[in-house]
DNA sequence: TTGAGATGTAACTATAATAGTTACAACAGG
DNA sequence: CCTGTTGTAACTATTATAGTTACATCTCAA
């Protein structure tokens, strides 16, 4: 199983997105409906900061999307939040004396390609604006 | 980044294939291969055993597999070795009283389950043969 | 029939990733 | 100045994975 830090920041864009009043968004606020510690919410805020999804400034309650929701890709919140390059981890220094040890990482990164261009493909076809659509 | 088990399965699957001396597949010589402990090994060959991909016996050295190459799919092996269910874990009990937290994991779900459904897809696709192939 | 070499498996350890928590500096605004 | 907030560093707890040790059990040949 793979981190819930993809859910986290989807819930808390979509949030963000639908709450007219900004000052009520305080990341005390946002923590009780994640459930979770407000601290877990401002560290994975600071992430979507840096990949310029939101804004916010120190001392002041509330956030604010710096773009459309249709205009966020999932993918864009997963390269936000650092999710992993790589579904599959390829192990490290096979035999090179025997013949599959030799070429079996090439051979599997060939093989893992496609895997991750589907999946990247389908978090590239849906946007904050699906998920809220779906929230109703 | 996930672990590794797939790309040793499909390592040792692939030695398998093409050893023609079976006698020479001691897990010992296949960890050697591989570059890591022999149980290591033999635990990953338990399970692809249970998945009725291979065979073996107990005091004997060699392994066989129960299939050909081109009909073990790397899906196949992906369920032999226990991997996840899921790509995205979705965070637990977020707060029924927040109109998101109330409905945040069923729209996940939704948009999680084509992830799923094309990254699955991909690893149908592909056969041990086709690995094979590649390692030539 | 015994000893070497193999598989099967339980149990323990080491390491790393994730999430949760505590603490505190810095800022805003009444 | 005081309260409430963001931003961040540092620590802890938990879990997954891989590596390791140990040993019961089996096969086969000397």
């Amino acid at each position: 199983m793979v981190n819930s830090r993809l859910s986290v920041a989807i819930h808390v864009l979509s949030l963000i997105a639908i709450t007219s009043d900004k000052s009520q968004l305080t990341s005390d606020f946002i923590a009780g409906s994640v459930n979770t510690n407000p601290v877990v919410i401002r560290r994975m805020i600071g992430m979507l900061k840096k990949a310029d999804l939101l804004t916010s400034q120190p001392g002041i309650a509330g956030y604010e999307l710096l773009k459309e929701p249709k205009d966020i890709t999932l993918f864009m919140i997963y390269e936000a939040i650092d999710g992993p390059k790589q579904l599959f981890t390829i192990h490290e220094e096979p035999n090179p004396a025997c013949h599959v040890g030799q070429k079996i990482q090439q051979s599997l990164e060939a093989s893992y390609t496609s895997v991750w261009r589907a999946m990247k493909e389908q978090l590239q076809a849906q946007t904050l604006q699906d998920v809220l659509d779906q929230l109703r």
